[in-house]
DNA sequence: CCATAATCTAAGCAATTGCTTAGCTATTAT
DNA sequence: ATAATAGCTAAGCAATTGCTTAGATTATGG
């Protein structure tokens, strides 16, 4: 599995050693979850992942034990990648202008060639029924609560704000960011530039 | 199809007559919608079609033609059942408190024994690809911009709304119940509420 | 140089996919 | 009753799915 083969190698370094791993696990990961971004997990064969990812099913099933362990992966991978604009908001101290920003920011994170993928733990809740799968599903909603979190204590900062009005105002905006990486696939840009600004006119 | 064998049957009177169908076409594309709705296109099979309808997959195929076609028709369906609400809002009188019934009503539609099944044109546009099946695409399109120039005309109905912005609230607001289409499979009915509360508190 | 062992290629597995077809059944006009 | 015709059942089709495995290849320690 990804990162761990690495160590069982350190720690037989006295037995026969064999041949090296042709791949960067890190890097075919970052292809598949190009991949999953794309088109989804079911729609997602083994055989495109395979092409993808430069490396044989053998491979594959190897250092990630199956397609949903590939997608696993993706998602901590999709994680990883989107720490760069979370960390922004984090550190931003603008109130509401900072979430603004990460709203752009994020438009910009799920576009590729001109094509907005929106968001792919969105688009994996929306695909994956939540008795299918309650782990991953759970870890999802982990991962939006903590969105939810930075909205919150970013529009703490503003002046004079109730925090219980605050705190729904925190699941609106989640709902206006689910509605975005939807919107983002049929919208022009223009129209999403339109409903950003209204989404913040009131609050 | 759909409705057409029927006349079929009636300018083909003078000839000797066969076997009447044993289930009505209407009938089974409602549980062929229902069961779409809550898998999705991919995810639903044939065989699973076949145990919902209630029919054989000849019969599927003699009046559907493909899977695909069942699909369509679901789709048709659906707009048929959620015209109940969309013409709810057409006569509505009360401008942007129309559109706020609106989205309540929406979210009653989109539940089923407590799951929440988003709306399935939404769910639809997230799963295929625009370039798959630009036909349908379109249709689906089409359909969006329906409501959402319902919600325009409703925005207008409020006294002195600048015509230029309530173009812009209109896609506000279908962002927003695009979002509450996702945001309603995980979030809670509370949550919900406080969403819609203040989606309308600044418009 | 050789034994060991991890990684590779490529063929193959059963199960499932959407769809078709052969043969039986039911309904009608004559 | 009989012939004609449409609908039904159920078996079967090729293609694709996720996954496995046999055998060749490559790297290391002794």
């Amino acid at each position: 599995m990804l990162f761990q083969s690495n160590c069982l190698v350190l720690s037989r370094s006295l037995e026969a050693m064999a041949r090296k791993k042709q791949y960067n696990e890190q890097e075919v990961i970052d292809k598949a979850m190009a991949l999953f971004w794309r088109n989804g997990y079911e729609a997602t064969s083994v055989r495109m992942l395979e092409k993808e990812m430069g490396i044989n099913q053998f491979s594959i099933y190897a250092s990630f034990g199956s397609k949903h362990g590939v997608f696993l992966e993706s998602i901590n991978t999709y994680k990883k990648r989107i720490k760069r604009i979370t960390d922004k908001l984090q550190a931003s101290q603008n109130g509401k202008e900072g979430i603004k920003q990460y709203f752009y920011d994020f438009l910009k994170f799920a576009r590729e060639n001109g094509v907005n993928k929106g968001c792919l733990v969105t688009n994996t809740v929306n695909e994956i029924k939540k008795e299918s799968d309650p782990v991953l599903m759970e870890e999802l909603s982990k991962f939006a609560d903590g969105i939810k979190q930075l909205f919150l204590t970013n529009l703490l900062q503003d002046q004079n704000k109730n925090p219980q009005l605050a705190k729904k105002q925190a699941n609106y905006l989640m709902n206006c960011i689910l509605g975005l990486s939807v919107a983002s696939k049929v919208f022009e840009q223009s129209e999403l530039d339109d409903i950003i600004e209204i989404t913040f006119m009131n609050i």
